[in-house]
DNA sequence: GTCGATGGCGCAACAGTATAACAGCAACCC
DNA sequence: GGGTTGCTGTTATACTGTTGCGCCATCGAC
């Protein structure tokens, strides 16, 4: 459980998060910012309980409601993902633009990849509009093995 | 909660699986059956403790292993499918070839449609390839409005 | 037949994830 | 000042999923 830097999201996450909210008028509180700088220097989506850990680090003793309405605000604001399969959260990538990204998800070493792949999004679109269905939210995760770890477990070539 | 004939699986979906499970050497014991057949009687997704009471149907007390170990078997056999988004299972409309479906999910009435949409798959594969990624398991599921409630609630255009 | 191995199931307890409901407080507008 | 809104703290609880143990039926070996 390494502390490092956050390899989702670069060194200025915080600055640019700071910057589109007041853009949108919305308030990126002390709070929401802690979270979303927990998760951003996270090298792997962590849960809410792990986040809620990490937030106590003094003394401070907070429950649960606090953390899930901060990721809720992040959430909305696109500001981080949620991983349904692993009911854990990322830092988003790229919060410029709204988006819903694709995300691999490697079951051995925990890095998660973050895609924003326009021929997934068309053929999902494409395949959805044809059955008149109206999409509001795309979960698209693959899980499987990165290729570092593809490659260090035997060359698996099949 | 009605509990007319399944929308999700046609009429002989049982007789299949029976006949899969035999060409595969695998036992689709009478809860596992069970298990399936309240599936596939649902018109919608049903969580593990829905799955649970309607069990319970006459008297017989059960508890959730039970019927968590007959979504693993039915989960192993591709004879049910996990909703991650929605924490709920639904049958498998097409149990005889393994796939990993895709999914409209209407959050309006519930409604879950499976596609197998070759082009979503490809680009999905195409995309994890480039990265070296080797996946396992696909978790794509759209939630939004289906045509018949887009239609009802009031012919959004936009 | 009976012995051990295996697999499915019943059961109790518990772990992990998420939300409801209510109270306090600060900022803002009038 | 007084009302309103939005954010946070707190307690309790609901929902989802798992662990661990023991029983029993089945099946093959002897």
């Amino acid at each position: 459980m390494k502390k490092e830097g956050g390899c989702q999201a670069g060194k200025g996450s915080l600055e640019r998060a700071d910057a589109l909210c007041l853009r949108r008028g919305v308030r990126l509180t002390p709070q929401r910012r802690r979270v979303l700088a927990i998760l951003c220097a996270s090298a792997r989506p962590l849960g809410a309980y792990e986040i809620l850990e990490a937030m106590r680090d003094g003394s401070r003793s907070l429950a649960p409601p606090t953390v899930y309405r901060a990721l809720d605000f992040l959430l909305e604001q696109g500001l981080v993902h949620k991983l349904e399969s692993l009911h854990a959260f990322v830092g988003c990538r790229h919060p410029d633009h709204p988006h819903s990204g694709q995300f691999l998800i490697c079951r051995s070493c925990g890095l998660v990849t973050e895609l924003e792949d326009r021929g997934i999004c068309e053929s999902l679109l494409s395949a959805a509009s044809a059955t008149g269905f109206v999409p509001e939210r795309r979960v698209v995760e693959v899980l499987g093995t990165c290729a570092r770890c593809a490659e260090e477990g035997g060359c698996r070539n099949d």
